[in-house]
DNA sequence: ACGGGCATGTAAGCGGTTACATGATTCG
DNA sequence: CGAATCATGTAACCGCTTACATGCCCGT
């Protein structure tokens, strides 16, 4: 359900085509929502089908440009303020990690080391692109804001990973567990 | 694809029934991997055709007692070394803060207070859960150090969180961008 | 003229959820 | 005896991915 309010959202900010709208996620919303472009196609479709976007045929190679309707800018606004937000998580990480004892130690080691250098790659790349938008580089819009809010999140989510993963390279190494020995 | 290898994973420890399984699934691996019953019963089922489980119709009530064959336990060893981590995320509390701008002020502090209030409270379940295993009160198999893990990740991911919460609230209220006024 | 990116789709299949269904056993 | 819980499933449906398909336009 939430990719039909991911998208009626960027519309909300512009009108754009479908094409436009799957390149944008991929660039943006992918990290903390995937999508591809065939979903993002037929939920336009269906977004079209509820009347909460309109789209002109107009551009070159059949481009549709969609643009969001009344009724779809209610529709998101319902969604953030009064639909409970969905706190699943589903994370092939931790799924592993709970069972590391099955692992052997050096494999185990060698998965940290590799799992601290991705969140910390991660890390590197929204900080330089925090920075960018905190020397002023893409404005100061409420959307631009927001996005600098987005970003911080996944600073810190993924600092906190690689500090885990540091963490727990240590703790198998060398257990500080109270009931030791 | 991982519930496979979760499931695999958990008769590495014990072999259990499919309610068994289902009932430590919700209690253990939901918060990070969901899955209902359906599709517990249904995954243990192509196990079986696949031989990676067996199982012996023995227990009252037509209860089946799964357990992992040599073939089974070679498989999750290999998914845990040799595949590739899916590091994707999907997260509706990011996705929505995307669309902050959207909302407005009041309602958003709203938002944000609640937000807070429940990274807290799992950040407060996770720490009692740790607290009780470091003094020992589980034990210290292998197996329960892995979950000890898994809980730390827990705790720092939702403390992160929890702080971003709290930053992003500040943050709308009196801005701090650079390139303000 | 043609190769590559633009732009939009369809189809098959899988993973996952929700609702429904059923019988067995234990407990008060 | 009846209610709750144990225990296992089926069916319908939806979200999503992967692979396939098609035509258009631009640059060289």
């Amino acid at each position: 359900m939430s990719l039909r309010y991911a998208l009626l959202g960027m519309l909300a900010n512009e009108s754009s085509s479908g094409y436009d709208l799957n390149r944008r996620f991929q660039e943006a919303l992918y990290a903390i929502w995937p999508a591809s472009h065939p979903q993002i196609y037929s939920e336009l479709k269906k977004l079209d089908a509820d009347a909460l976007v309109t789209f002109s045929k107009e551009g070159s190679r059949g481009r549709k440009v969609y643009t969001i309707t009344p009724k779809g800018l209610k529709s998101v606004q319902s969604w953030l303020a009064h639909s409970d937000v969905d706190h699943a998580l589903r994370s092939d990480s931790l799924l592993r990690s709970y069972f590391f004892w099955i692992m052997e130690p050096a494999t185990l080691q060698k998965h940290l080391a590799a799992e601290k250098a991705f969140f910390e790659s991660r890390v590197a790349q929204y900080e330089q692109f925090a920075a960018a938008k905190d020397r002023g580089d893409f404005g100061s819009s409420p959307q631009m804001k927001s996005i600098r809010i987005t970003l911080e999140a996944g600073i810190r989510l993924y600092k906190s990973l690689a500090g885990w993963a540091e963490w727990a390279s240590k703790e198998i190494e060398h257990p500080t567990s109270s009931n030791e020995q």
